[in-house]
DNA sequence: TTGGTATATCGGGAAAAGTCGATATACATT
DNA sequence: AATGTATATCGACTTTTCCCGATATACCAA
């Protein structure tokens, strides 16, 4: 995965949005049953009901942004459970304040 | 100018490249005629040849990276001088550094 | 094992980006 | 004024991205 791959991660608004609302998932994922966010992340459909996109799309965005190191997925059981990837973060604004 | 332009003009191999060339532009454009590198920056000519694309290529690619604030242009005569702009650079950071 | 729910993958149509050659514009020189 | 050089813009074609609906897969519960 080199450093384009992880710019077209961020170059759509929906994919940043989705970061961001990780940041917080109590606060931007109420309704989410399983509350155990800083653990597991918060689960597709969620994330596609808030988004308002269809739910291939909203799949495929997530692993694009796996891909990219950005997001981690967990399996438990019928879900999958997303959360940011603070180390694929981290490393990331290394590589742009001391690559860029 | 929002962040996902930003990562649009980060999402290509030979703007990566450019940015880092007007890093060392004294090492990376040895054959610029007007060897005032820190204040005008380099021409357009000079960064088509080293990125071996057409000029057409690079003038476009020069601009979105001016769209995103990513370098300044100086055109003095028959040239246009591209740098680096480290404010935009900067700024950049910051936004990653907080807002990603 | 049958059906239900969550997610992933596939195939496709529309829009955007990549890239080119041709042409236009701007400036310099004679 | 005429020509030459540097850059920008235009039109076209190809490749990639966006986003969807349909289908497949995985898991759970009766």
């Amino acid at each position: 995965m080199d450093q384009v791959d992880i710019f077209k991660a961020l170059s759509n608004k929906t994919r940043l949005q989705i970061l961001n609302w990780l940041k917080e998932p109590a606060l931007n994922f109420p309704d989410q049953l399983n509350p155990d966010f800083e653990n597991v992340g918060v689960c597709v459909g969620q994330i596609q009901i808030k988004a308002g996109l269809s739910q291939s799309t909203i799949s495929e965005y997530l692993s694009i942004l796996q891909r990219a190191n950005l997001v981690s997925a967990t399996r438990v059981g019928q879900w999958t459970y997303y959360k940011r990837s603070e180390e694929g973060l981290n490393k990331l604004n290394q590589i742009i304040s001391t690559e860029l």
